[in-house]
DNA sequence: CTTCTTGTTACTGA
DNA sequence: ATCAGTAACAAGAA
């Protein structure tokens, strides 16, 4: 599942690829994926180009400059990937099918993958024979193009950008207090801290050494740091390693994240615990998730 | 055939 | 208001 490593990784990919490139031609193969008037959607993008890619949450931000009787506007190209969703650039078919001279192939221009695809919804054709490739094999992916006013209500809905500078220890403090629900489902809560899902919000609980059903108005003052602590290094070490792949995440390269192999307790359950050696992963059913924890060193 | 998976929203009931 | 639980969405794996 892209959560905000895998999606940071695609944006910061993407940001290297298209920005300011001419958008040539834009192919919505697959209209369900759009949210916003269809009719516009291939409008607003053709002929115009990205001038920025940002994230918030898990949600990718385009900025498309569009130019409509001489007057320049922003609009903004959203994207979210939800579970199966990927975004993946590729260079025009003459690099990708034939390689190059000496027969190699340029990894880092090319996908293993052949696009499109049955499952691919939305192709972005560029001026200079790149493409890029919005695939979604369960189609519960959104995009939906949307002006300044409708992107700031939207943003509103965001907690803390756990990655930010300016996510102190104190900000995390006031956002716990008065809550009473349990630790796994305030990770999870988009509205308080926002691009953790299922995968990171069991490493941190993991790393912080807290049960995934504790109560937050349970916990004491050091624990509460712990999982600070660990939502900033667990993120930012996936980010480093360019996310995790377990099912269908793919970078905007069509590659696999390299963070799989750190996971400690996602997909862990019936092993033993890496860190007490002891204890042995359990599954349970917590804030309607799979939730995966070491019953010996969580507490 | 059934069950499970997952992010988000919407809804219900306590 | 706040929280827990569940259905819905889609499609595939087991």
């Amino acid at each position: 599942m892209p959560e905000l490593p895998e999606v940071e990784t695609i944006k910061n990919d993407l940001k290297q690829k298209i920005l300011n490139k001419k958008i040539k031609r834009v192919d919505l193969r697959t209209k369900k994926i759009v949210k916003s008037p269809v009719k516009d959607f291939v409008l607003d993008l053709e002929r115009n180009k990205f001038a920025d890619i940002e994230r918030r949450g898990k949600l990718l931000i385009f900025s498309v400059k569009t130019r409509q009787r001489l007057v320049s506007t922003t609009k903004y190209l959203l994207i979210h990937l939800r579970m199966t969703g990927q975004l993946i650039y590729q260079k025009g078919k003459e690099i990708t099918a034939g390689g190059h001279s000496d027969g190699s192939r340029d990894r880092f221009e090319t996908c293993p993958c052949d696009l499109p695809d049955k499952h691919t919804h939305i192709i972005f054709y560029f001026n200079d024979n790149s493409q890029l490739f919005f695939n979604d094999l369960r189609r519960f992916g959104v995009a939906k193009i949307v002006d300044e006013k409708e992107l700031e209500k939207i943003l509103d809905n965001f907690g803390a950008e756990p990655l930010d500078k300016k996510f102190s220890l104190k900000i995390f403090r006031d956002l716990i207090k008065n809550k009473k629900e349990n630790a796994k489902s305030f990770l999870l809560n988009q509205k308080y801290v926002a691009g953790i899902g299922n995968i990171y919000a069991d490493e941190i609980l993991f790393k912080a050494s807290i049960l995934p059903s504790r109560k937050i108005d349970s916990l004491k003052d050091k624990e509460i740091k712990k999982i600070y602590q660990a939502i900033k290094s667990v993120l930012k070490k996936a980010v480093k390693y360019r996310g995790t792949t377990f099912y269908s995440y793919l970078d905007a390269r069509g590659r696999r994240g390299n963070f799989t192999k750190f996971l400690k307790v996602y997909k862990r359950e019936g092993k033993r615990c890496l860190r007490c050696k002891k204890g042995i992963i359990q599954k349970a059913k917590i804030a309607g998730r799979g939730t995966r924890y070491c019953d010996k060193c969580q507490k």
